[in-house]
DNA sequence: CAAATAGTGTCTATAAGACAATATCTC
DNA sequence: GAGATATTGTCTTATAGACACTATTTG
């Protein structure tokens, strides 16, 4: 899970640690003397970010099952933003690295391990958190549905499923000296039966002459932590913008699925429909057809397919 | 740059800050006695990596310039790796974010302000440095070389542009139970007047069904301080991915530039070579022709062009 | 049979790859 | 004219969008 192991028994390493350097110290004298305390140092936080996709109750037997994309939130039962919710996270602790520590974090709140995750960005921002400098980095993780454990998480302490909605409120352009900025307003919306959590975050993208970078700010939270909600709208665009050209869908997939299905959840993520015959020309590669079928559906049966891994073609 | 701001002014957030936790406190009482001491905290680097496209020199007149790919890089003057060279970073301080941290040292390096900065990937690994636990965000910025700044970092203190070359050395497919390994080893290779520092990282990526995760590991560096060569490699496959999809090509070309410079350019960070028809139909309408041309060249002149911005569009 | 989804065929438009051919400069 | 790069034209191939059409199940 992205891990980052470091070797360093290379054979000059040795002899770079035997140098002096200006106080005549070779590296164990100096490392001796160097004084963990000298500097103050903030927080570490690892933020997780798991999807997944839920079915919506559904009247009409005939009809398909509607899905939609949720996010697994916390209610914080301390200060402060005490009774908001935010994203399943805890401090790095010095013992582990900062992906055991997400993946620790996965596991204590949905019971989970071994699935997907990918590290998505770290907030460093001086006053994120009002207790202290708190540097956070962000997790995406993906799961599929089916799995036992996630039902589980539902009614665990204070954990909850949340149906994620999220939509662009505006777009502005601002010409400036040399160039110009764009806005661009976007709305979170976390909805858990009647609790409803929303959010507005500004992404400004600054051209002088060419694109300089972007700032990500929290225009409004209602009922979303710190500053989470850039978080989540951070993780939706990474999301949104990696099915298009990664396998990353199928982690949001049971081992067995329907075409129609895979198309659902792409269709959900990416926020707009698609027309079938170009989806499975698509899918096509991607996937192996089985000898089953889904039944007593109240409409024509659709055979079941399961993931063609990219190592096997 | 990435700055992600925080803004709390919400009317139901001062309602939470009033509510009394399990001790009977609110979120003043609780911020007052909230020990910042309380636990070991982790040190945290911004580190840079600064690319930009340089000339080779060239004996034919008549030939191009063959261009590089170069990477600042600082010979280290303390333990540990006292003597081998490392990214330009520090520490982050308290009342600087993480982006600030990373512009101060890009522009303490190099003397450039305002240029294309993103952030890379954070580097969590718990001995990742023999000093202490650090945690380092890894930033990538590019720079033009024809910047007058550029040229002046060269022959400042300890700081060099290095040649840039990588390659992929093997790659291999290991079959475990319910899935596969993949691993991935690449070289990358600095190089600087009679100086040349290289390093090897393996990129494994772990399937059970779809994809889990990655891990980046290093398997040697002569030269390269701390895990830098992984986040040299890192950035690298960043930078060639990106350049695929985006315009952050235009970032590496100084203001007006020939169509074949452009291709250049692409070819080098792709490490291809690309067609030349199909290469100017890509770009027609990511450029703006002026009515300059080179001139002296030994061979037939080139057009000058400059990039029409996204957002002018 | 109606309702609903599953799945196929095909025409068109657009983009990418390959390569030939022409243009224009300097020494 | 030779050598080098610049630039255009065109044929082929691959992919994506649009939409019509056929298939199969259940109440």
């Amino acid at each position: 899970m992205g891990e980052k192991d470091h070797d360093s028994s290379s054979s000059s390493f040795k002899e770079a640690a035997q140098r002096l350097d200006h106080r005549g110290w070779n590296e164990q004298q100096y490392l001796e003397q160097y004084d963990v305390s000298e500097f103050e140092r903030p927080s570490v936080t690892a933020d997780m970010l798991i999807f997944t996709i839920l079915d919506e109750q559904q009247d009409n037997y005939r009809k398909l099952p509607e899905k939609s994309l949720h996010l697994m939130m916390v209610q914080r039962g301390e200060h402060p933003y005490l009774g908001w919710w935010a994203l399943p996270g805890g401090f790095v602790a010095m013992n582990e690295s900062l992906d055991e520590a997400a993946a620790r974090e996965l596991h204590s709140e949905t019971g989970l391990d071994g699935i997907y995750m990918e590290q998505l960005y770290t907030w460093g921002a001086v006053d994120r958190d009002p207790r202290t400098r708190v540097i956070s980095t962000a997790y995406m993780a993906l799961a599929d549905s089916t799995r036992q454990q996630i039902q589980a998480g539902d009614d665990a302490q204070d954990a909850r499923w949340f149906k994620l909605g999220y939509r662009v409120l505006q777009e502005k352009k601002v010409h400036i000296e040399g160039g110009c900025r764009l806005e661009r307003d976007m709305q979170v919306e976390l909805v858990h039966q009647d609790i409803r959590l929303s959010g507005t975050v500004r992404v400004t993208r600054t051209y002088r002459g060419t694109l300089n970078g972007e700032q990500w700010q929290v225009l409004s939270s209602d009922g979303i932590a710190f500053d989470h909600v850039q978080m989540i709208a951070y993780g939706l665009e990474r999301l949104r913008s990696k099915i298009e050209y990664t396998d990353i869908a199928f982690n949001l997939m049971p081992p067995l699925f329907t075409l129609s299905a895979l198309q659902q959840v792409y269709e959900i993520v990416l926020g707009k429909e698609l027309l079938a015959p170009a989806f499975r020309r698509k899918m096509a590669p991607r996937v192996i057809a089985t000898n089953e079928y889904t039944k007593d559906a109240g409409h024509r049966p659709s055979q079941l397919y399961r993931y063609r891994p990219e190592w096997e073609v």
